[in-house]
DNA sequence: CTTGACTCTGTAGTATACTATAGAGTGTAG
DNA sequence: CTACACTCTATAGTATACTACAGAGTCAAG
């Protein structure tokens, strides 16, 4: 009827254990329950969290955001609104993430296709395929280019 | 005739003047002319440069995988081929950063709505709300749940 | 021609997120 | 019943990416 050992934990989720109980002392995880000798003993929901915490930082999520997202939810300190604004605002930042992933992409394709064709022109292949985006699709744009503001 | 000096583009672009030398020190901006003074001289379009690295550092990009992206160009060390091949495999981690953003949107947006409507059940409702959208749509999962490999 | 804002180099310090090691105890296969 | 893999706590070290001086020189307004 035991959970898993920290071992365990590791392999399954690629996670190195150190990191594991990093985790742990951050918060980002809660502590587990422990067997007569002290070992930790996991449930089996731990994997989804590990593998979600190790997904949010290769996007560019810091740990407190991380936790922020986990802990997520109505109790005593956090309001129905005030969940539903955070998780909005979070909503938000990751709408624009998703824009700026969508630029990139196009200006990688552009630059993908002009290798295959005529080669590149200027000193930085990639910053010009994200300008040609930036000036095929004029909106929301990633990389301000020309017309900017000029203070002073 | 001149360009601008450092502090311009740091306040141009948001990013310290600081964190712009120490950009310069790891090659991810080529060092600029120096006026007679000794100050740096930039042209404007280092401008575009600092701001694409800020926004690839937000989207969980390295500083070094930004170089890697900053110096795809075909020259005497790689060969067309060779850029189209990483071109694309940036694409593809691009894909799955958007895949994996898609995936904690919708799980986002079922927490909002959950909260308009019937209060949260259990302990980390964000966690549950991925869990339904793996459940909804079982294809490319983010996180693992149920049906995981039992190794040992 | 001074004053205050700006820049230079070089070096050192900080925050975040791990990663490693020491020294001791635990679990189990043979 | 021992040998070896695993786990424990506590502490220290590392990599990455800044960030903050110190001490000296530069620039422009008044």
């Amino acid at each position: 009827m035991n959970g898993m050992t920290i071992g365990k934990v590791a392999s399954r989720t690629g996670v190195g254990i150190e990191t594991i109980r990093f985790f742990e002392r951050q918060g980002l995880i809660a502590e587990p329950a422990r067997r007569p000798s002290g070992y930790r003993d996991y449930p089996p929901d731990v994997i989804e969290r590990v593998r979600f915490i190790k997904k949010a930082k290769e996007l560019g999520f810091s740990l407190r955001e991380i936790a922020e997202l986990l802990f997520l939810r109505v109790d005593n300190d956090r309001t129905c609104a005030d969940v539903f604004d955070r998780t909005t605002a979070k909503i938000g930042e990751i709408e624009d993430k998703m824009r700026e992933l969508e630029h990139m992409k196009a200006a990688l394709e552009s630059l993908a296709s002009a290798c295959t064709g005529a080669g590149p022109t200027g000193d930085c292949p990639f910053l010009e395929a994200l300008e040609r985006e930036n000036g095929a699709r004029a909106h929301g744009r990633l990389l301000a280019a020309k017309g900017d503001v000029h203070e002073s």
